[in-house]
RNA sequence: GGGGACGUAGGUUAGCUUGGUAUACUGCCAGCCUCGGGCGCUGGAGAUCAUGGGUUCAAGUCCCAUCGUCCCCA
């Protein structure tokens, strides 16, 4: 593995898991941490967060979410109150033994997911029906230990998310704001991210442990490998009761209230880098991008030097009074060859070149990071057609990554066909009886799980494994 | 759970078999350069050789232990 070279070094088709790896480094988005399993987010990836974040942050807001904060530290009675939820997430809990030298008797949990921590507060906050919808949510970091296998934003000991809890007294209710925010999160990994996604529920194997049932959205990645991007609990009264979140509804009685959680995390970022970058690294859509309009002035002398810088300012600030988020690289012991190269590992998603020859034309030239292209742009039509040249660009980002799932997604009812497809790297929907042994046999024999049920799932008619009637269609895939 | 690779300058590394205070490229700094796809030239700074112990006149190199990182397969 050459590390040396400034660019990446390996194709993404051929070495798939290097090529991750490498433009995650040589792109700037992270860098790994000294403890093992842990990245630290460099400012082009904690920007890319920071975009993801304030649209969620609006759309949450919109829909009357508000934002709070909760201490990371979880003493182990606490975590330990939903039994479930504790055996299934306590092999990957950190543990806080020590506080100095004196052993702590409860000792205390850096927080794989908060659940029991907030629920623990809202049975003080919530006393009555006037209390409720409590809709709370949380930008911090969660704590899984991560020994094997750790990639940066998909598997690390500890990540960037979001995690809502919301309460509310009626079951309907609570299952109504599972779908809503599984539609914000689609909306906005499709919008912001171009990255198709597939929604529906979890089976009850891969459900969160604790949830009555888990909706999720799904992708599949350019290796084959099906991606969880984001998943939307429905609680029921597991936690209420055992937590105690009860409310005196309007005629003094009380009652357990029903309770969602959901969440998002800087995975989404390992997913737009592995669906949309190529052989030359990052490929940024441009409503994410930390910059979306690089210019790069070309001069040879100091005469032309003037007039070129004089040029790239003026459509710096054309760009920038549109609201875009642009960078002129003045550094001049570095040719525009070399920036070229740079920009576009980095994922820049439009460059516009300036030169002694534009200039005398009264124009400039664009290049598309997405796909090869050179074009010429005039320097009057700069501002009228700007916006209009970054959303062709984010369009057919989204276009291309949809064809890609539309492609890794293989309809069958044989088994053996099945196997096949799966060996290539792809979504594979199959009828289903319902029954977890099937799925549990299909896990061992090939791998694969169910990804997801989708909402809108055709019904085939027989299991694909036991060949009895099936229940609906599933996705089965290879999960990162 | 199983297997593999590895730790020497910011990055990538040579040197280890056969012990004698370390090599190059890249990056960085200064100065030049007609710089439109990773230009070229000159000079310079940069290394407790992962950590601890042992053998030896002498350890990056040999021995023991520890720590850590990455990758692949299940």
């Amino acid at each position: 593995m050459s590390k040396e070279s400034p660019g990446i070094t390996v194709s993404k088709s051929k070495d798939f898991s290097e090529w991750y790896t490498q433009v995650v480094l040589k792109a700037e988005l992270a860098d790994y941490a000294p403890v093992k399993g842990l990245i630290v987010l460099r400012p082009d990836g904690y920007a890319i967060w920071e975009s993801i974040r304030e649209t969620l942050d609006k759309k949450f807001k919109a829909t009357g979410h508000r934002n709070a904060f909760l201490p990371v530290l979880i003493p182990e009675s606490l975590l330990a109150k939903e039994s479930d939820h504790f055996a299934g997430f306590t092999p990957e809990v950190f543990w806080v033994t020590h506080s100095g030298e004196n052993e702590i008797g409860d000792k205390l949990a850096l927080r794989p997911t908060s659940e029991t921590l907030a629920y623990s507060m809202y049975s003080k906050w919530i006393q009555s029906w006037r209390d409720l919808p409590l809709k709370i949510n949380f930008w911090n970091t969660a704590l899984r230990a991560e020994i094997k296998a750790t990639k940066p934003f998909l598997r690390t000991s500890e990540f960037l998310w979001q995690e809502g809890h919301t309460v509310h007294a009626t079951k309907e209710e609570a299952e109504k704001e599972v779908l809503d925010i599984l539609e914000i999160y689609k909306n906005t990994v499709e919008q912001e991210l171009a990255i198709p996604v597939i929604t529906g529920k979890k089976s009850d194997k891969e459900k969160f442990v604790g949830a009555v049932y888990t909706t999720t959205m799904e992708s599949i990645m350019p290796d084959g490998k099906a991606l969880q991007m984001g998943t939307s609990h429905f609680l029921g009264q597991n936690f209420s009761k055992p937590f105690e979140v009860k409310y005196l509804d309007k005629n003094n009685a009380e009652t357990f209230a029903w309770q969602t959680s959901w969440g998002v995390s800087w995975r989404l970022i390992g997913a737009m880098i592995m669906v949309h970058g190529d052989d030359k690294g990052l490929v940024l859509p441009p409503r994410v991008a930390p910059i979306q309009v690089v210019i790069v002035p070309i001069y040879y002398n100091e005469q032309d030097s003037a007039r070129v810088n004089e040029a790239a300012d003026k459509v710096e600030k054309i760009l920038k009074e549109k609201g875009l988020r642009v960078h002129v690289d003045r550094r001049d012991q570095l040719t525009p060859g070399f920036k070229y190269n740079e920009w576009e590992m980095r994922g820049v998603p439009l460059r516009i070149e300036v030169g002694p020859k534009d200039i005398d034309k009264n124009k400039v030239m664009y290049a598309t990071r997405h796909i090869k292209q050179k074009l010429d742009l005039p320097m009057d039509s700069i501002s009228s057609e700007i916006d209009g040249i970054l959303q062709k660009i984010q369009n057919e980002m989204f276009e291309a990554a949809k064809k890609l799932f539309a492609e890794k997604t293989v309809r069958t009812s044989e088994y053996s066909e099945f196997r096949v497809a799966l060996e290539k790297g792809n979504f594979i929907d199959a009828g289903w009886c319902g029954k977890k042994e099937c799925e549990e046999k299909i896990k061992e024999d090939t791998m694969a799980d169910i990804r997801v049920i989708p909402f809108n799932a055709q019904n085939s008619g027989k299991c694909v494994y036991c060949k009895n009637a099936s229940t609906t269609n599933a996705i089965f895939g290879r999960a990162y």
